[in-house]
DNA sequence: TAGATTGTTAATCGATTAACAATC
DNA sequence: TAGATTGTTAATCGATTAACAATC
């Protein structure tokens, strides 16, 4: 049922840090480093590099290391951005229209072929491109244009009557900025969270926490 | 050093989310809830709420449970959001603008006091009543306005020669959107990352895995 | 008082680190 | 071959779950 055995979760947060210091040693033209060299860079030990990789395959050489370019495609592929995974956006608000223009889908797997609101005002504009579609029309978007992926950018009240919708499309997969919480509504969905408002109360806890003048 | 002793990852990352929880059961009007009840509708076990409501007090009552409004005052107490942290926003593009726009500083502990962008056709501008700032006058404007966190919404080519302006005035709390490693560059900084490549990789990686079938 | 549920200790499980034999 | 560094096993550390005495 999965690809790579059961990673655990800590391992696969890993991997896209791992890929970044790879892609900027590849733009310094290092084509070669050790785990202890990584290690050094990233602040973590060698032996967690050399676990979480060995949890995909051997792709190092005793003695030597691991090739730059080498290690860099197999975390690409083991992550699967070779593929082009269809997503539609739900919500042009100023969050959507943030996701729409700033990620570069492309390089990350994924193409955004439609964008959806239920804004008058916001329908029949065009952002990158895509023009805004009615949320009425989602079913025969949808029916029509193969679709993956359904990304979240609508007020939580909101989701539910759309993420039923979604699901009786047959489309499971969400990237969710909403703060519903999806993964409740169906057992065999797959979420991935971006909770603004979690990361900001983050925030809050660890300055206020260091911060043991006040209060 | 530490208000709470030294809270570990996994237990602080929670909290954001029993407070939404209780948030939700406060507008349910329900006043009273047990960690079992808690657990159910949360899907994890009551004996983790337990444990982790425990690393700060004592606020439920043996054969009653916890009451919601009580929890939900302690939780929003523990993250610290009874504070006005002030904040600037570094970067004014689709992703800084979005920000600006959508977050509710203010129920999550902060003020945002401040927005600056190197682009002039943005300085002047205003979002969300407050002038867009050129970014070679942010010495003077932190001098003069107290300022204790910085959103960091430009590219990662950018970040580090701001941040260390920002470290320089004092200013080492930092809400990170770029992918550049902050926490790297400084020990006696605190960081919190919204890495949005990261989660969508992340997502690519759930779904190609899942996805066994392609390739 | 009896029943319920907490706070907390003990047991288990999983993730990280250390060590080292294999091997390039 | 000698030196370096991996892949992998074993040891440690930390987080989660289970159990239960304390107590409302």
């Amino acid at each position: 049922m999965h690809k790579y055995g059961n990673i655990s979760a800590p391992v696969i947060k890993r991997l896209p840090r791992y890929y970044r210091f790879l892609g900027e040693l590849m733009d310094k033209d290092i084509t070669r480093i050790s785990s202890r060299e990584l290690s050094a860079k990233m602040r973590l030990t060698a032996s967690q590099i050399r676990q979480d990789l060995n949890c995909f395959g051997g792709f190092g050489q005793q003695g030597y290391g691991y090739s730059v370019p080498g290690l860099y495609n197999e975390i690409g592929h083991i992550l699967g951005l070779n593929h082009l995974y269809r997503a539609v956006l739900i919500g042009a608000g100023n969050l959507g229209k943030a996701v729409a223009v700033h990620m570069s889908f492309e390089k990350r797997g994924f193409k955004l072929i439609g964008i959806f609101d239920n804004d008058k005002n916001k329908i029949g504009t065009s952002i990158r491109n895509i023009q805004v579609t009615d949320l009425d029309d989602l079913e025969s978007f949808c029916q029509q244009n193969h679709t993956d992926v359904a990304i979240f950018c609508v007020p939580k009240n909101a989701v539910p009557d759309i993420a039923k919708r979604l699901y009786n499309l047959g489309i499971k997969n969400y990237w969710n900025f909403s703060h519903y919480d999806l993964s409740l509504l169906y057992n065999d969905i797959i979420v991935e969270n971006v909770h603004l408002n979690d990361s900001l109360m983050i925030l809050c806890y660890k300055i206020s926490d260091a911060d043991v003048a006040s209060d």
